[in-house]
DNA sequence: TCTTTAATGTGAAAATAATCACAAAAATAT
DNA sequence: ATATTTTTGTGATTATTTTCACATTAAAGA
């Protein structure tokens, strides 16, 4: 089974949500391939992979689907995650609501620089020498660095030997880690730079093929 | 030729201006491919899909590949762009430093809230309702939409009609557009239920090793 | 009750993408 | 000058992903 998979189950997830926000009771193949902007076909065999399957004629319950969605992605416990950097992009983040409804809770922040710390704020900001310990003794499965490219690797080998096992990299360059540690490079001039070219090529986008390798 | 050569060769530019800055002239296949996390014949391949040639047993000549790169990437001329939305994410997008350097800038932002705007900063930013105007009027081509996800797809149907091409949007939600524009959605908390969803799939394949190992 | 209709679920086929393997060529060594 | 080594460039091969097509089933209608 693909991480193509996974990604758009999990934005199947999220359009279903949708669906029983508008008080839909069951689903169809249909409607969920498009919301997402996929085939019908495609939305079924990802179900079936996952061992999700609905009523012939009837379609999919919206409560069941749900249910077993959050199942296969674990969102039904809270997960805990720091950010590194509280530079715009680690403070918007540390601010950022989309979270909260996914049980994603950002415990902590840290940043190498002392003045930038503060710890009375609703997530604290501590000093980077600190972190180390936090990620062991709050038991940190999932880091976010957002720290200039420079120092990156840098942090991300700490997080590891500390213990964390995923992690969300803003700065522009491809980290590299462990075999076991799942890592997904976000670089923004990057996608940016994509869409500039597209528009120039005259080309159309949005197919999810741009998914980083998870090392 | 497909998008994920368009995004790995923005991945290799970013790695040969690495190997630039170390004072290499020439690149390998191999260096490349290990600095990007890829095979060597890969890059290869893609190179050849671009016409891109270097000199048997020579390698490739670093300054002849950032110079064909930026011009398929279309980065020898500036790009102009938008924000719209000044919260936590479109306030870090504004002052994000990482743009400048692949010659795109951010020329104004827009809020609907008017207590945000502020003309007198760096990137100055405006009502909403002048959106439309100042698109047209310089000719953006480029936007970015960081709003709450019920107001995204409005946004996009305006900067549309003004004339945007292309689109990055940080909205939880998946946007539709007319068919010749690019659209490129990224939603974090997505990015990060991902990542907890392979951590623990990872986890539960080391107490049961028969499952299928995730790559 | 018996058709008809509209959906799922899935093997088979087609399309895409990645890797391999090796001839060709250039640099280096002998 | 010749042999050896190293690296490119690419057709062939293999692997992966998506789409197709249709048998199957449940609901709705007659």
């Amino acid at each position: 089974m693909s991480k193509s998979t996974i990604l758009r189950l999990s934005r199947y997830k999220n359009a279903i949500r949708r669906f029983k926000k508008l008080g839909f009771v069951k689903v169809f193949s249909d409607n969920i391939a498009d919301a997402v902007g996929g085939t019908p076909s495609q939305v079924r065999k990802d179900f079936s992979i996952f061992d999700i399957c609905g009523n012939k004629r009837g379609g999919y319950k919206v409560d069941e689907l749900l249910d077993k969605m959050n199942e296969i992605l674990g969102k039904d416990k809270v997960n805990n995650a720091i950010v590194v950097g509280a530079g715009n992009i680690g403070r918007a983040l540390i601010c950022y609501e989309g979270f909260e409804k996914e049980n994603i809770i950002i415990k902590a922040a840290f940043d190498i620089d002392h003045s930038k710390c503060d710890n009375k704020g609703e997530v604290p900001v501590l000093a980077i020498e600190e972190m180390k310990d936090y990620i062991r003794d709050n038991d940190i499965k999932v880091g976010i660095i957002a720290v200039p490219d420079i120092a990156a690797q840098h942090i991300l080998d700490i997080m590891v030997s500390a213990g964390i096992n995923g992690v969300l990299n803003f700065a522009p360059i491809q980290l590299r880690g462990r075999e076991d540690i799942v890592i997904k490079n976000i670089n923004l001039a990057l996608e940016l730079e994509n869409i500039i070219y597209f528009i120039n090529a005259g080309k159309k986008m949005d197919k999810n093929d741009n998914e980083e390798k998870i090392a």
